[in-house]
DNA sequence: ATTTGTGAACCATTTCACAGCT
DNA sequence: AGCTGTGAAATGGTTCACAAAT
């Protein structure tokens, strides 16, 4: 392996996982006209340790100043950086369900960096209906007219039946990231990131932690 | 602490966090009227490792035959158990926007376990309607109904902004599990258990790996 | 003969604590 | 003096490999 100092360091998944995090903050810091702030500060306001912070930064190359912190718009754009926002990701979303049309518009996905430039549906109630300013494609034109969009990262939020499917033609379309909504086990080939969001798995994990509270302080007193 | 046998034990967070995954898997061979699996079939549905499996069933306590396998319903009984999914978790979502009407209708809500109990928005326009056999309240009215509809679980898909103030009332009114739509981290006290999916931060995990393939194989036309 | 359950080894991540720089 | 960057220690999680059980 290269060891290029200044790009293509081993950056961790835990870390990468926290970027998008860091850079929102930071970004809300920018806007409120905050020039600097001390890793202290910064990880206050994210809800991680200093330490951490401090380590994670670290993998992306050395943007602080000792005994001064870090100036908010030179590390926001290093972060844009290190996680590949200074281009735009064409992303397509199948299923335009409830769930589909919610994506679709929802105000966190025109964040700088991404762009819808595909939606599809294989109800043919929905095929050309017009969602923002992309009309509703079929799902069997996956493979015709994904490769030629240039779409990058593909959303499924179809239901679980067809999850797989979808995978495939859209693996196939040349799309290497993925993000399941359905609540399904897709399987890729190699090289293929796929990142599941599912409702009742977090659901069942917040009932586990809420069975453990049986017996507990119920009344909602703040103490410490 | 006690070394109580049959309950109580410690089950580790990455644990926790796959057995709804293998819950999932055992309800589908339920109903394709498979009785048995070994810990090897069932990872491999699952998409882990058979060790690991069994070592996160391992922190259940002990419900496999040695030389045979789980039997399946027994299997997915424990871990509704341990989910704490045999009772039923009465659910609240606050902002019926986009996102909070297809919550309210995604049929992954409606299993086993749970119950949307109350809808709350603060828009006039949206206060009054049904969705479902429920009707969205006003916002404010969450301290004053929240307690005594014995609500466990809150589901926050409000903008941003609004995500912390509806977070406090529903702290206050006893929730002490919140899972948070918004793009916004909430500060809870000690005890609450929070957790956060976010559009964007997935996004941004993607395009991180996506732009990690640049020179790979089966290029994707890269262009504007 | 086969498959579980689990110590032990391994690996990843977090936290500590301080040297190094401004 | 103050805060970053980072080795080293501590913690948590995964995988190995095999003894125990049927």
């Amino acid at each position: 392996m290269s060891a290029d100092p200044t790009l293509r360091r081993e950056i961790p998944d835990a870390t990468v996982a926290r970027l998008p995090e860091y850079l929102r903050t930071l970004t809300m810091l920018a806007e409120a006209g905050v020039a600097s702030v001390s890793s202290e500060e910064l990880a206050a306001s994210v809800g991680v340790r200093s330490a951490q912070l401090r380590k994670d930064l670290s993998h992306l190359g050395s943007y602080g100043v000792r005994g001064v912190g870090y100036e908010v718009e030179t590390l926001a754009l290093e972060i844009t950086r290190a996680l590949g926002l200074t281009q735009d990701w064409p992303v397509a979303i199948v299923g335009m369900g409830n769930l589909g049309h919610a994506l679709a518009s929802y105000s966190g996905f025109v964040t700088k960096g991404f762009h819808i430039v595909a939606l599809f549906d294989d109800d043919p109630a929905l095929i050309g209906e017009q969602v923002g300013d992309v009309t509703i494609r079929p799902s069997w034109d996956i493979e015709g007219c994904a490769r030629e969009l240039g779409i990058a990262i593909g959303v499924i939020a179809t239901p679980a039946p067809a999850a797989q499917t979808v995978c495939d033609a859209l693996v196939k379309s040349g799309v290497h990231a993925i993000l399941n909504f359905a609540p399904s086990v897709l399987t890729v080939p190699a090289g293929v990131e796929v990142r599941r969001v599912d409702l009742s798995t977090e659901l069942q994990i917040l009932a586990f932690h809420a069975q453990r509270r049986v017996g507990l302080p119920s009344p909602a007193v703040v103490q410490r």
